[in-house]
DNA sequence: TATCCCTATTCCATCATAGAATAGGTTTAT
DNA sequence: ATAAACCTATTCTATGATGGAATAGGGATA
């Protein structure tokens, strides 16, 4: 279970285009994009974009420029757009509430971004809920009471309010 | 907006019996008891309670014992206990999702243990989260597509499902 | 013409985190 | 009988996350 780190968003910011990284920051300061699903750092960007070139995920190459100073912009290599797909593409995603709020939001968004089908990635998420939900079901009918149940019955709330949101999602929208 | 720390819990906890580190880790790792709401590694555990001992809410004395290893039981002070009072009865608790899914739940679990009545909890919690909600749903009039507006959707129906939820709080555990 | 803000990135100190190391006692198995 | 494995109990260590300061030059503002 790896924590939830921004990667692969921001690999698929520079899939959309090649950036560096205060664009990268700007992206994911603006309420209209990704403001509200990730609050990051400078210092997180870069170090993202490290870890992203380390990998050969993405090659950076400087920029020189009389007006503006000195950047580094990335673009995606063919490692890192396979990467990236996979990611999108994932058959069984988690069925976290907090995944969710993030990680498939933002698949979501790189998703209409670059223009790839959302209906699949959707259903994936729907499935994962779904079975996640009568799992979940299951084991509530063994505890009747404690905070043991009082988490399952919380969870399961919230899953429910997920599979009731998730068709909203595949409104498009209007330009 | 402090982290996600366990500290009031284990003051808690150590309000209501005297412990050592090892019988808290065996608490939170207890599914029965907080190992569905905390995660927490052994370091954590005494790191807190290292922290816990600097702001003096906790006094350490070393027991020795000829049958077990060498061990610090931690009691309360009357500092500590004041802090733990103005957590857990806290007038105006964050309406986030995740702190309600952890921090709530630990502070109902620990208001039981102390036998503390939990109406009035379950009430300042449903009040922050009732005024969350039409925040929401005032803000959401104003953005109709996108991202933005599809996180709005998600927590006003997360919101919405733990208000449903909220009254399962009150029922006693039957004995 | 001094001050402030914007672009753009790096640096730094602190804190969190998971898990290994330690260490003595007890149970289990051969 | 004795090695192995496990339980109690805590500390240590290495890595990485985190927020914010530092840097630095250019343009705008007063």
């Amino acid at each position: 279970m790896s924590a939830l780190t921004p990667d692969m968003v921001i690999l698929g910011l520079l899939h959309h285009k090649p950036q560096h990284g205060y664009d990268l920051l700007a992206c994911f300061h603006d309420p209209e994009q990704l403001g509200r699903v990730w609050k990051l750092s400078t210092s997180q960007i870069y170090n993202v974009l490290k870890r992203l070139e380390q990998h050969t995920y993405i090659i950076g190459r400087a920029i020189e420029s009389d007006t503006s100073p000195a950047r580094i912009e990335y673009h995606i290599t063919a490692l890192g757009e396979s990467q990236l797909m996979a990611w999108l593409n994932h058959p069984y995603p988690s069925a976290s509430v907090r995944k969710i709020r993030v990680e498939f939001i933002s698949r979501l968004h790189i998703a209409r971004l670059l223009g790839h089908p959302i209906t699949p990635i959707i259903e994936a998420q729907r499935r994962a809920c779904e079975d996640e939900l009568s799992r979940l079901q299951t084991e509530r009918e063994h505890a009747l009471f404690g905070t043991y149940s009082l988490v399952t019955d919380l969870v399961i709330g919230q899953l429910g309010a997920i599979m009731a949101w998730l068709p909203l999602c595949e409104i498009e929208e209007k330009s």
